[in-house]
Order: structure tokens, then C-alpha cells, then sequence
DNA sequence: GTTAGAAATGGCATCGATAACATAGGCTCG
DNA sequence: CGAGCCTATGTTATCGATGCCATTTCTAAC
């Protein structure tokens, strides 16, 4: 094993490179920095003899010594169906990825606070140079501070941290449309079948839900909870069957809405002839389940982009920032109540 | 600004820790790595002196030394609904996690070659210890072989590199399974709306589909190619429902399903009653939508599990793995045909 | 009572890139 | 024509953990 076989087999360094190119290591490491001062002749030779090597620059020393790492930790909660969630996955890595900056997950499998502290310190041990939260965890623990204060956070729609700061789509407004749907339609009434209490998204809707009714001089029903899967809207559906008078619901997504819209039918109740439902997310199957589903979308897309952005670019905390507004798309789960 | 202001500041190191605990900084490394020649009393001491100072290790420079980031890359489609994809990655984090590694992310918005080799050089880059390709390309280039030359990679129902392990369920059995039971029922016939063709997916479940039908001496009618989404089944649901003779159809996913199913109650036929339609996925919509959707569920959680354990187990190039069989769900979207 | 060997620990070089400083040549301007 | 200043480049120390080797202490065995 030669000592030209050993240099052969590992990957090779900046100062292969400027062996190379006949240059110091320093004048590479400008080169491929896009450092001004590099004679453009230089540059061809380093530029040629990075080419024929086949060099790629090791992260871990550049991290090492320039203290960043060009990466970002994500927080997802680890639950298949989400829609949202995995849109905001999109946008992150779409911006993250556009700003040269690598995207590391950690997901986490419960609203537990446990669970997301070990998260967050997985992160700060892998050097994130910032942390984008698209979790809609309530509660903040000291620790979570601990280790998010010397990091960069912005939370998509979920808790305030101290220096922590929040993004996110106005959720409010997407129920009070939603519901002033309904009621503009001459409903009297609307029911809503919530999300888990601890998603920030759940509870905006119903608030935008409950104000909605208050301004209509309407006092709220009571709240049937769900867990945003179809079974659980098809359980809360099962109740409202039995209650004649419902003729207007508002689901807190789409996919609880269908179990909704199941629970009815089979309760002899039709969609949207006795009653009408609205809910939110304008999942692709929406418009092509019998029936086509009015519902509120909103862009979680660009909500995760817009996350990194305000991490990348501005270092000091800056006001809350609120993507576009939620648009609704009627079709034909809701009409006019019947006489 | 004192000395010991500056240490103040920045986060305490190994050296930090081995001073308070009064050892040297090497007994402190193998401390933290639970190397076997430590005292029991010693070790106390250093892991009060972590606990007290909030050490937290570098990983830049565990990795510059040590060679290992712990870190694993992982391609994905960037596309929000293609159901299988989400499930691989959550189990590739899951196991990744449990592994004490962390995931990187690359996502390509297409299924262009020199996007995928962006991607790989991205994650290698970055150091990390193996990638997992959970994209379903069908080409494979010379670059992309020779960055995936040095790292472990397994890819989950993609292409073969020379290298890279292949792993996957097995679709093709998928395709056949669903097949089979339209036959089973009595249908003479089964047409089949695919997906993509330079997705494997697609090509393994038509495969199986095709097969099933020569096992039963019947010849395949054309194939209707959509794009996963229930718009492009709508589409070929439009066609399907202008051709009489068409009883039954395999459709390559839940969502172009649903669309189907659209399309052929516009024009008047219903399901099962007409037209029998199975489908793969199972999403968790399918038992909720009306109607109730027979389909093929698989796991690509364990997929994406495996893969990690694949990864990270065994160095050498193994024969591929199958996970456990698909497995069908029988709803109310199929039925006899009427005579 | 010496020696072999294990257990516990410390010292030093090292990984690869970068920051900070140093230097050499060329240009401008008074 | 020399002071002053840019430009292009090289030198050296540094980031923080680890690998390897050296050292000390202790125990067991002959």
C-alpha cells in the first residue's frame, strides 16, 4: 500500500486540489468561494484541476471552521395523513434547497413534550443553523427554550417560543369564511366538527367558526371533536344524523368531512339536500368524491417557504408574518336549506 | 471582553467539560461514547460536569474526525400526493431515528436525470453515510454512478444502480392480486387505467395486471395511462365510460380510482352495478368515499423502514428484499358483473 | 518478588477547511 | 521617485473530537 494508492483511495482534499493546480490550499478554498480577489487564470487552473480530481469540499470541516453548516432542521410530526403538514414539508425544502441550505428532519411521533425537546436536541446537536417547527404543539417547556435560544426558530402555525417566531396562514379566517358560507346560503344554524384541541389549526378554525356565529347574533352548538382522520369524522357524523335540526356543518378538513358525509347517508340523511357541509384543505380528491366537496383552500406551500425565507434573511425577530389569504372553492356539498 | 466572558459565550467543548470534571478531554470522549476502560466513579464525574455545563458534542467535528457523519440521505419526489412516498419516508425516519441517525433530505421536482444527480452530489456533499432513493426513476446515468460509487445506497421501488441494493414490495403481485379478484367475481375482461410509465410502480402493477390476464387466456384490451392524480383518471374515466363492453378495471391508484368513478356516474354508469373498479393504496379515504373502495393495501412504512436497517446493517451487497405481500381489501366498489 | 497483562487515563497528531495575518508585486499620485 | 494602497497569493493557527500510542497503577500468576 504506497503511499500514491492510499492518497488514490480517499476522497480528495483541498490540498490535492492545490497540489493540482499549483496553488496554496487557501487560494482554492477562495476560488471556490467566489472570493473577489482571484486571478481569473488561477481560477481556470483550480476550477479544471477540482474537475479532473473530482473533488467535493467535506462539510464537516467546513462546518468546523466556519461555525455554520448550511443546514436547517425541520420538526414534523410523524402521522401519515396530514395534509397541510406535507405541504409545508414541500415549501421548506423547495426554499431551503433554492438558498443552498441542506434540510434535515426530525419527526416526532406525539404531542409530547418530551418527544419534541429530543427533537429539537437532536437537531442542535446535528448544528442547524436554523429550525423551522411545523408541529402544532401548545405547550413550550424551559428546555425547549434552552435549546432554541442560541438557535434560529420559526414556527409554522404552532406555540411562541421567547425568541421564537410564528408564521402562519390565518386559520381564523378560513373557518369565518367557511361558516359565513353557510350561513350567507340561509342556514340558521352550523355545526362544526373540530380538530384535536391541541393543533393550533383546529383551534383557530373554531374560533373562526364561533366568531362567525357571534357577529350573526347565532349562538354556537356545542363542538364534536374529531382527530382529523375520516373514521373519526364518521363517528362524529353518526351523532349529528340523529339530530334533526342540523343542516349546516362545517368540517375541520376534508378527509373528516367524507366520514362526515358517510355517517349521514347511511343515516338516510343526503348531501347536499338535507344538509350541506363545508370544510377545509382542497385535498385532490375534493372535487371528484361523490359529492364534490365546498371547502377552504389555503396555500401551506408557500407558508413553509415564507418559513425559511424569514429564517434565512432576517436575523432579528420581526413582526408575524401572514401568507395570503384562504380561498373557498364551492361546489356541490352545499345549497340552500330546504323549506 | 475577559477570557471568561468569551468562554461564557460560546458553547462549552470537550475540553470545557474535561476541565470541570478534572480529567483530560480524552476520558471525557470516551466517557460519551461508553468506551469500556472508564471508572464508574469517573464517569459520574464527567457526566455531572455534561449535565451541569449543557454540553452538547460537536457533530462537526465528530464527523471530521471520526469519518462517520451519522446521517443519511434521503431523494424524494417533491410532489404533494403520491400517498407511497409519505409512508417511506416516515418510515425511513422512524428506523433512521431508532438508529440514532439523522435524515437529510433532497427532493427533485421531476423526474429529470440531472436533477437526480444534483440531488446525489447535494447528499454527498454533505457526508452523509448512505442514501436511500425512494424515487422511481427508470434511467441511470454514468455520474450518478459514480457518486453513488463511495456511498451505501439502497433504493426503494427504484432503478438498479451497480452498486446500490434494490428493495422492494412486490407490485407486481399488487397488479395481479387486483386482477385476479375481478376475474374471480366473473368479469370476462379487466382494463386497467396505469400510472406513469417511468414510474416503477406503475410498470410492475400493469405487469401483473397483464400477466394475470394471460394466466386466464385473455388478451389484454389497451392501456389507459393517467398521472396519479383523480384528474387524469377522470380523464380516462371519460373514455372508459364511451366503450360498452367495459365491466371492470383495475385502477393503479386510489386517487385516479375515485376519479374514474367520476367520471363513469357522469355518463351514467354506476358502481359496482355497471362497472366494478379495485384499485391500489389504500388510502385512508378509501373506505369512506362513496362508493367504498375495493383496493390493495401495501406497506411502505416497513418499506421504508427496511430500507434504513438495509442501509445500516449489512455493508455488502445483498440479494433484495421483499416485504410482506399486499394485501386486498374488499369494498363495495366491485361486484358480479349483471348478465 | 518479579513479571505479564489488564484497566484507567493522558498527550499529541490529525481530519479538512477557514480566518487572520503576512507578503510580494504593481499601480497611482503628489 | 517614494509613500500609500490595492490585488493576488501564501503561512500559520484554529475549530472540536478522535485515533493511536504512552504512561501509570493495579492485580494475578509463577
Amino acid at each position: 500500500m504506497t503511499d500514491a494508492t492510499t492518497r488514490a483511495m480517499r476522497q480528495p482534499s483541498m490540498a490535492d486540489v492545490a497540489r493540482a493546480a499549483g496553488v496554496s490550499a487557501q487560494t482554492v478554498s477562495r476560488t471556490l468561494r467566489d472570493s473577489p480577489n482571484v486571478n481569473p487564470e488561477t481560477r481556470q487552473r483550480v476550477l479544471a484541476a477540482v474537475e479532473q480530481l473530482g473533488y467535493r469540499f467535506n462539510s464537516a470541516a467546513k462546518m468546523l471552521s466556519s461555525g455554520r453548516s448550511h443546514t436547517i432542521g425541520l420538526v414534523l410530526l410523524q402521522s401519515g395523513g396530514y395534509y397541510s403538514r406535507s405541504a409545508v414539508t414541500a415549501g421548506v425544502e423547495a426554499a431551503a434547497g433554492e438558498a443552498g441550505y441542506a434540510v434535515s428532519i426530525a419527526t416526532i411521533a406525539g404531542l409530547d413534550t418530551g418527544l419534541m425537546e429530543r427533537s429539537l436536541g437532536k437537531l442542535a446537536d446535528q448544528g442547524v443553523d436554523g429550525i423551522v417547527i411545523a408541529v402544532p404543539l401548545i405547550s413550550v417547556t424551559q428546555k425547549m427554550e434552552d435549546i432554541t435560544r442560541d438557535i434560529p426558530t420559526v414556527t409554522v402555525d404552532g406555540s411562541r417560543t421567547a425568541g421564537a417566531r410564528v408564521l402562519g396562514i390565518d386559520q381564523r379566517e378560513a373557518g369565518r369564511v367557511a361558516t359565513q358560507h353557510l350561513l350567507d346560503l340561509g342556514h340558521r344554524q352550523v355545526w362544526h366538527v373540530a380538530g384535536p384541541d391541541e393543533w393550533i389549526e383546529a383551534r383557530q378554525r373554531r374560533q373562526g367558526w364561533q366568531e362567525c356565529l357571534a357577529v350573526a347574533g347565532v349562538e354556537a352548538p356545542p363542538v364534536l371533536e374529531g382527530d382529523w382522520s375520516p373514521d373519526s369524522g364518521f363517528r362524529q357524523g353518526q351523532i349529528l344524523a340523529m339530530i334533526p335540526e342540523v343542516t349546516a356543518i362545517f368540517a375541520a378538513s376534508d378527509e373528516m368531512a367524507f366520514g362526515v358525509i358517510r355517517a349521514l347517508r347511511e343515516r338516510g340523511r343526503t348531501v347536499p339536500d338535507d344538509v350541506s357541509i363545508v370544510s377545509v384543505d382542497d385535498i385532490a380528491l375534493a372535487a371528484y368524491c361523490a359529492p364534490p366537496l365546498t371547502t377552504v383552500r389555503q396555500d401551506f406551500y408557500a407558508s413553509g417557504a415564507a418559513a425559511v425565507s424569514l429564517l434565512l434573511q432576517a436575523p432579528d425577530p420581526v413582526d408575524d408574518a401572514v401568507i395570503e389569504p384562504p380561498l373557498l372553492s364551492v361546489r356541490s356539498s352545499t345549497a340552500v336549506p330546504r323549506l
